[in-house]
DNA sequence: AGCATCTCCTGCGATAGAGT
DNA sequence: ACTCTATCGCAGGAGATGCT
């Protein structure tokens, strides 16, 4: 028995299965201060609702040979809020892998540790919205051909795959939450397909805002500037307002933003039908610097895109020792290895 | 914890201004 | 006068927030 923090982790160790697929059956969240993190995958596409009445409509994403189908239960889609669950369970576990520790699926929370962490206000309805937050990711299903981690498939699933509420009463009000994630979500985790986001996130309260954020982060990242048309905006958001109305809200936000500087480390402007993003410079620097030595993980999950099907570790493997042949040193190692994974599609189609 | 209030996305319609 | 486009206003509804 080994312990996290001052509380004990049981390890089942089964005999069955190889050491790799040793793990504890139940990671219990408490670190404190773990630097939000979200996965790359979902700030892609607009798997949340920024609605806040409930979303029946499913949605249907193509990007190339690629597709994300999102459909929701009868308690509708899973809301931008509701994915601050997500980002705290992300967050926990990184840490956790940063610190070479052992993480599971199953993921065990206190409530009032989650709202803590994501800047909730402590009501007495903390702990319904947290269920409900609950069931509709549980609801909401994902049909994708789209992978995270080394897992290549075609697959249906919920965001998360079961939760359930505990309540000790006997000090009265110790709520606990038990979160078992999808292979999804949990893959992205063990590939750390994920970035870090401004802890300012949570600030963001219009759901456009927190949408038009992840968005920034994903595609900006540590560049100086990101340009983006508003209707291809709106897509990427998943708004089902107007194209006229779309620019009315981006105007709002950014007429926000420049009043009160309060959207995170990015400036955003809006130039005709043209969205600005400016860096502010405060893009946190990726944790894991260069996976395995050199790659910034963001480089895997751009490098799938840019050669789907393909092995992207083989791919890797061909890129160093092609710059080893052609004696190249890449300035900029992660653009390098996308643009070289772009025109090996470009030569060869799909395996 | 419970309740009241606030906020905001959406859908719809009204209004204003420019172009034909 | 008519059409088109951009902008503004408002109500509905549900979640977020704030107060006690």
């Amino acid at each position: 028995m080994t312990t996290v923090g001052d509380k004990p982790v049981k390890r089942l160790a089964n005999p069955l299965l190889p050491d790799r697929f040793q793990q504890p059956d139940l990671f219990i969240c408490d670190i404190f201060d773990a630097a939000p993190k979200s996965d790359m995958a979902g700030m892609e596409h607009p798997v949340f609702s920024i609605s806040k009445k409930p979303d029946h409509q499913t949605r249907r994403y193509e990007n190339g040979n690629n597709y994300i189908e999102i459909s929701p239960s009868t308690k509708g889609l899973a809301t931008v809020f509701d994915r601050d669950i997500l980002i705290f369970c992300i967050s926990q576990l990184i840490a956790a892998l940063n610190d070479k520790k052992e993480i599971s699926k199953t993921v065990s929370f206190k409530v009032s540790d989650y709202i803590v962490a994501t800047g909730k206000p402590a009501g007495g309805s903390a702990y319904g919205r947290a269920e409900d937050a609950l069931e509709r990711l549980r609801g909401t299903s994902i049909k994708t051909n789209i992978h995270t981690g080394e897992e290549r498939q075609w697959q249906v699933f919920g965001l998360v795959e079961s939760a359930k509420t505990i309540r000790r009463d006997n000090d009265g009000v110790l709520q606990e939450v038990q979160v078992t994630l999808s292979d999804w979500v949990f893959n992205a985790i063990q590939a750390k397909e994920v970035l870090t986001i401004s802890r300012d996130y949570f600030r963001l309260k219009k759901p456009l805002e927190r949408r038009m954020y992840e968005i920034a982060r994903k595609h900006c990242g540590k560049s100086s500037e990101w340009r983006i048309g508003l209707e291809k905006l709106r897509l990427k958001c998943g708004s089902h307002s107007s194209a006229k109305e779309f620019k009315r809200l981006i105007s709002n936000i950014i007429a926000d933003s420049d009043q009160h500087d309060h959207f995170p480390d990015y400036d955003p402007a809006l130039e005709g039908n043209i969205v600005v993003f400016r860096s502010k410079g405060t893009v946190p620097m990726p944790v894991v610097e260069m996976y395995e030595g050199r790659l910034d993980p963001e480089a895997y999950h751009d490098a799938r895109t840019a050669a789907p099907g393909w092995d992207i570790r083989m791919l890797e493997q061909e890129w160093r020792a092609w710059c080893g042949k052609e004696e190249i040193e890449p300035k900029h190692p992660t653009r390098h290895f996308i643009k070289f994974c772009q025109s090996w599609f470009e030569k060869r189609g799909r395996p």
